[in-house]
RNA sequence: GGCCCCAUCGUCUAGCGGUCUAGGACACUGGCCUCUCACGCCAGAAACACGGGUUCGAGUCCCGUUGGGGUCACCA
């Protein structure tokens, strides 16, 4: 079934993304896919962009989905050029220049293609013209639905010879009688007693082609040797059948791909549920581990194998066919999230130091170099979404802290004793004379064992003080890297700040 | 409603007739580790939708039922 793969075949998949929305997982997952495939076997994988519907067309949307291919670093072979895609979008910025033998890459530059295409097919009489009106079709319509009967357009047309100078659509001629059948490379053989089909238009009567001419026109001139796309083409893939077997062209090998389901069950869609991919990105999510994600809903690396983490190089080495699912699958946050922490603690530590930077500053904290630097691997331990690293961290880089007493004062000691702790560990901090982590954790014991107090509840105390957060890298490596000066004068801080607090209490 | 697709723990999945008292992962629960939070480790709870066949034997093959999904546009 799938394996005309060989030697011969080269392998060519296709990205062709109508811009009438943003890019979101399911739409990612299909693609990814392709992408796999192509570049297991060292083929290539072509951009086309499906802009055959000036309706729904969003300016912006070819950007937003080629800058989010790039961010997960899905890279492409052919495609559209600079030219093309400005044409494409008037709006468009970017500086995306692809190209390729067999272009233009946008289907609203391929127009005189399709429609001489579509003549072919009626002088061949596998088409015909139609004038009927959309009042007519929906007058039809609403008399069928009236009838208890399924809606479709009669094929009123079919026989009248509608003259080409008049306004009007090209309909395939669709046998209903006839049986068909698919052998798809994930759903296996997939079969239509009769068509229930009614004729389908293939060229719209402002010239340009439907989505099922189009597609067929173009992944033939292109080349495309396999057409991964969403389960949801199974039911017009007899259009797709029929033009290929008219036009006397060999069929690419077809992979339905079950849908992307939200956690609701139902399939993730631009209008239900489904989450723009920069949105990913904001939120701190890792592209590789999005990805690997991606894999996994809908694959597997087959029987027996329990690995899941990924590297790029052996998702393309491990990719098969045979190892894609039937069933649909609902797309994990809960896991995705697990799995961006995996990704985070096996980034390499230059790495993670860069990106929490830049969360940083989206976050508004100017971080010192030196501080994260220090900080950094304890950080890069405890956190599973790159946004978490400000809140961890802003005690480095912020002049004033806020400190939550009610928490010191619940969670760890009484404020007489918080006090005690405070003003020995400030001695004790102050006496040091080489300030490093095993020195000040050796100075910070001896604290509680001074006082006769648990370890936990006097750390506690130190530090809210000196970060004024509850949750902290741990303690010894946060002082070390705020510095001597720094902790003396946040410990310093927080006795006046309690003094005031507690006599003010005690008055009161 | 017609047609089509699908069906193993809550979720992602392994399983391609006997080795399944059904394995792994996320999430969950308990414990250990421990200065907070994480990480890590150990343990636990948790599934073959149902009914018929076929077969010596069915989670695995066939049929039906049920359930879920998709699609029936001059949208993709």
């Amino acid at each position: 079934m799938a394996d005309t793969i060989d030697s011969k075949n080269i392998v060519r998949t296709r990205f062709a993304p109508s811009p009438t929305g943003f890019l979101h997982v399911g739409g990612v997952r299909t693609n990814f896919y392709a992408w796999l495939l192509a570049r297991r076997f060292g083929g290539k994988f072509v951009l086309r962009i499906e802009d055959t519907d000036r309706e729904r067309f969003v300016p912006g949307a070819v950007q937003s989905i080629l800058e989010d291919l790039q961010w997960l670093g899905i890279d492409i072979d052919e495609g559209p050029t600079a030219e093309e895609l400005k044409r494409c979008d008037p709006t468009y910025t970017g500086s995306f220049n692809y190209g390729g033998p067999y272009g233009p890459y946008v289907q609203s530059q391929r127009i005189e293609r399709y429609k001489e295409v579509a003549e072919r097919l009626v002088e061949m009489g596998y088409a015909y013209r139609c004038d009927c009106t959309p009042e007519m079709l929906k007058k039809e319509r609403e008399e069928q639905m009236a009838r208890r009967e399924p809606p479709g357009y009669s094929g009123y047309c079919r026989t009248r010879n509608v003259p080409a100078d008049t306004k009007h659509v090209i309909r395939l001629k669709i046998p209903e009688r006839e049986s068909i059948y698919l052998d798809d490379a994930v759903k296996g053989r997939i079969v239509w007693d009769k068509i229930s089909l009614r004729d389908t238009v293939l060229l719209k009567s402002d010239g340009f082609p439907t989505y099922h001419l189009a597609v067929v026109v173009d992944d033939h001139d292109m080349k495309i040797s396999h057409v991964m796309r969403g389960e949801e083409w199974i039911s017009t893939a007899p259009v797709h059948i029929l033009l290929y077997r008219a036009l006397g062209w060999k069929m690419p090998v077809f992979c339905h791909l079950p849908s992307v389901l939200g956690q609701d069950g139902k399939k993730l869609s631009k209008r239900h549920g489904a989450t723009n991919i920069s949105a990913f990105r904001r939120e701190g999510y890792l592209p590789e581990a999005l990805l690997n994600l991606l894999l996994l809903v809908g694959w597997n690396p087959g029987e027996g194998e329990e690995q899941e983490i990924f590297t790029r190089e052996e998702m393309i080495r491990r990719f098969t066919i045979e190892n894609i699912n039937k069933a649909a699958a609902v797309f994990s946050y809960d896991k995705l999230k697990w799995m961006n922490g995996v990704y985070i603690r096996n980034m390499p530590q230059e790495r993670f130091i860069k990106e929490a930077e830049a969360v940083c500053l989206d976050a508004g904290i100017q971080v010192d170099e030196h501080r994260l630097r220090d900080i950094a691997p304890y950080v890069q331990e405890r956190i599973k979404l790159l946004t978490e690293v400000p809140d961890m961290v802003k005690f480095l880089f912020v002049e004033e802290l806020e400190r939550d007493y009610g928490t010191m004062f619940k969670k760890g000691l009484p404020p007489d004793m918080s006090l005690k702790v405070l003003r020995v560990s400030l001695e004790k901090l102050e006496g040091i004379e080489d300030f490093t982590v095993s020195r000040i954790e050796e100075t910070l014991r001896e604290v509680p064992q001074e006082l006769d107090l648990k370890v936990g509840k006097a750390f506690v105390v130190i530090r809210i003080a000196v970060t004024g957060q509850k949750v902290t890298p741990p303690l010894f490596e946060s002082i070390y890297a705020l510095g001597r000066e720094t902790a003396i004068k946040r410990l310093k801080e927080a006795i006046e700040e309690i003094e005031s607090e507690h006599y003010r209490a005690k008055e009161g």
